[in-house]
DNA sequence: AAGTGGTCTAGACCACGTA
DNA sequence: ACGTGGTCTAGACCACTTG
């Protein structure tokens, strides 16, 4: 129940959580419309005005999506979001195109101690390790290595592996009910393995981009393990600080 | 005067362009107190409500910051600030430190092509370039190239020139009046040149981290071009995505 | 026409910092 | 005690979308 007492969070705060919780246990699922500002401040005993603060802030969060004269809905992964919010490599004059991507393997392993750390996994746990490169216009320019615990993405792999969307967070949302709402990500600069260097057509020892990067879930739960190896011959990582 | 017409923008982006305004031509300096909401709205003649959001929304873009009980300031450019804000390489334990600095030269030259187009000058603008190295624990991992315009800056490095503070952006600040609200930066792995590899002490070939920052003020004036190229060895450029 | 979010108002009380 | 920002309310009107 909702309270003002002293040591409680404010109002709005908890409506938050209400909302929030609701999202998570899938009573609103992504992309259905949730009831309208004043029809929930009915419900919660509440003014339009604090569920309004309440939905602004998750709005500002991308969790959910206000159309006016519409209504408000639950944020979906489509794919233009994926690469405006999650995609940062651009071409030298800055324009964003998504790769499209070929799948070399795709295997279940147990998790190395790294992939254990960043997944926050028991070592040896099962995970899924999914092996692609990507290419603009037909260049193949980026090699990644995915890994996801093999619980919640157990049946991912399983039939027909080769067979992913170039989009897995879209894949993610809709067929495990995932959501990514956000990631850490660190970059540095790594020289070409041999296996690089043949998959890229270069030569090993040219300088790669590397890109490490786990994917949360609302609750901060890591999913994803992203290690992605660009070349920066005709692109670049592009990042904006506000 | 303040409108509320059809074709007009709402009011309190209309408060938001005056208070944009009276931080832009430097009727409030950083750091000063702005008058209270209350008396704003006072003054404009419309509601607290009103002058509260404009407010809101120029705290979350960094350029108000509110302190309960004390009143709303214009945001200054502490260490603190710039280190948090536009300072993104950390160890690999992920602890953020600000380097050292020395520098190497400090010139004034013309602008080349690309940094003419970076700093939005016309070709051959009179700019000063700054060559420096940054240390991690005494060790040199950065080196860095800083291209400003002679125009703002143009007492910069004109005496003791090598007495440089480690934050410019304090600097551009307190001595020019300059506040750098965003950047934008292109990453990409380069091989180090012989003279990156003899100032920090590696092999020429050794992949590196370029960072090619430009820096913006309030309304989006290009100020400062940097690139860095930065050893990986034992640090990471760190990006979070919400 | 009805329902939604978007803006705006006027006033209330609380929590915090300063004097 | 006073002034500040922080929260909350209740009601108004506007702009937009849908039936």
């Amino acid at each position: 129940m909702l309270t003002t007492e002293k040591g409680s969070l404010s109002l709005y705060m908890q409506v938050k959580e209400i909302l929030v919780a609701r999202i998570g246990n899938g009573e609103w699922l992504p992309g259905s419309i949730i009831p309208s500002e004043v029809n929930l401040a009915q419900e919660l005993g509440v003014s339009q005005g604090t569920v309004r603060k309440a939905i602004t802030e998750l709005v500002e969060s991308n969790v959910l999506t206000r159309k006016q004269g519409r209504g408000t809905f639950v944020s979906i992964h489509d794919p233009h979001r994926a690469l405006f919010h999650f995609f940062h490599i651009t071409d030298n004059q800055g324009h964003k195109v998504l790769p499209d991507s070929r799948i070399l393997h795709c295997r279940r392993k147990q998790a190395s101690r790294k992939e254990a750390a960043k997944l926050r996994l028991a070592v040896g746990t099962k995970v899924i390790r999914i092996d692609r490169v990507r290419y603009f216009s037909a260049k193949p320019t980026m090699v990644e290595t995915i890994t996801l615990p093999a619980r919640p993405f157990g049946s991912l792999g399983n039939r027909g592996k080769l067979e992913l969307p170039n989009t897995l967070y879209e894949l993610y949302e809709k067929q495990y009910g995932i959501t990514i709402h956000s990631a850490e990500e660190q970059l540095r600069a790594v020289a070409a393995s041999r296996h690089d260097a043949k998959t890229l057509n270069l030569e090993a020892g040219t300088p790669l981009l590397e890109i490490e990067r786990v994917a949360l879930t609302l609750d901060k739960t890591p999913v994803e393990l992203r290690i992605s190896r660009c070349s920066t011959e005709n692109h670049h990582y592009q990042n904006t600080i506000f």
